[in-house]
DNA sequence: TGTAAGTGGAGCACTCTGCTCCGCTTATAA
DNA sequence: TTATAAGCGGAGCAGAGTGCTCCACTTACA
């Protein structure tokens, strides 16, 4: 593959992720997807023939993301674990992991491929996300009832985009929000334990 | 206006309402609307002219329940007051108000009548949740840094459909959630009233 | 029972979509 | 430097989906 191949494909996966998760859905048409990446509508066909195509893609991106957040915060564990875990959970917000996990259904639908997406969630590597409940759990950070879908359901709901509101309104609460629901785990967490 | 027209245009507010919900965004097509309300396509611009209209209408509906909810809790309040707080959030999520607030700023892209729609949103009233978030604060349920814009966007992440992550691979997870967020706003109250 | 009010769906004009084709440009190995 | 295969962009096509209107029909109700 060629060099300038290679970078238009890289640019393609970006622009397509920005558009995904601004648009909280997978349908977003070829023709903004190439004209974000700066690329004509052929190009992108070339890398990814189908939509099926270019959602796989930016979903292992995606998950590439998640697994090297939590990677790196458990590997800063010991020096401050508080940190690493509040860390770790402002940080898989901010990628804005929404529309992977809520456009879901969008796709599977339109692209009428049900079984295939669900598969493709289903073998997901859950061991990294399990590591790091562990650990929260184990420092009385997180309740012990947290399973790892538990928990990504949380994320996802936090990363959720808030276009009208943030832009016009109120300035973004988000942060605020994400330590509100990092203060309640761990008040569970003390109830599970003494109750 | 006949009997019968009057509860076609019920019929149409609802069901333009849970397809907004269903679908966390108010570009669903006259058709899809029309057909879900068991009414034919003429009927639905007769009683709306145009997609504001319809939106306006959807948004005002939305709006009574809030105020309905609050109204309702604030006067079982005495009788127990933890559970109407909670039990206020729980109905408020309930009440899938997530497309009212994110989905706006489409709506507004889309129709290119975005003064109009910001001036709409801003005029509504306030003073029933502020009436909630006060009774909240000084019974320790909520900080006292959490206005109502803050407390909104709370519940409209909250109340965001999950329609992948529900229907195929977890059970709801929404109303644990929500006691994570209840949790955490008490646990912020004990802070900022001790700290 | 007369009639004004209300109805539904076929159909029009239009926009937007995925996708291909093909003449042009450019990276790269010799 | 140059030959050439690899890669490129955008015009354009066929089709799907849209908002909206028209009008022959039905129905509530004075």
């Amino acid at each position: 593959m060629r060099a300038d191949a290679r970078a238009n494909r890289d640019e393609i996966v970006e622009a397509a992720l920005e558009l995904f998760q601004e648009q909280a859905d997978f349908n977003v048409s070829f023709r903004t997807i190439a004209s974000r990446a700066g690329v004509g509508v052929a190009t992108l066909h070339r890398h990814f023939p189908d939509r099926a195509a270019l959602i796989t893609e930016v979903i292992d991106h995606l998950d590439r993301g998640v697994t090297a957040i939590i990677e790196d915060h458990l590997s800063r564990w010991d020096e401050d674990p508080q940190r690493a875990w509040s860390g770790s959970i402002h940080r898989l917000v901010d990628l804005g992991i929404a529309p992977l996990a809520s456009g879901g259904s969008e796709f599977a639908v339109t692209e009428g491929k049900v079984d295939g997406f669900l598969q493709y969630m289903r073998q997901k590597d859950m061991r990294p996300m399990e590591r790091l409940l562990g650990k929260g759990v184990q420092h009385g950070f997180a309740p012990s009832d947290l399973d790892p879908y538990r928990f990504a359901a949380g994320i996802v709901l936090l990363s959720r985009p808030l276009p009208y509101l943030t832009a016009q309104i109120l300035p973004d609460q988000r942060e605020w929000l994400v330590d509100v629901y990092i203060d309640g785990l761990r008040a569970r967490a003390r109830d599970t334990s003494s109750g």
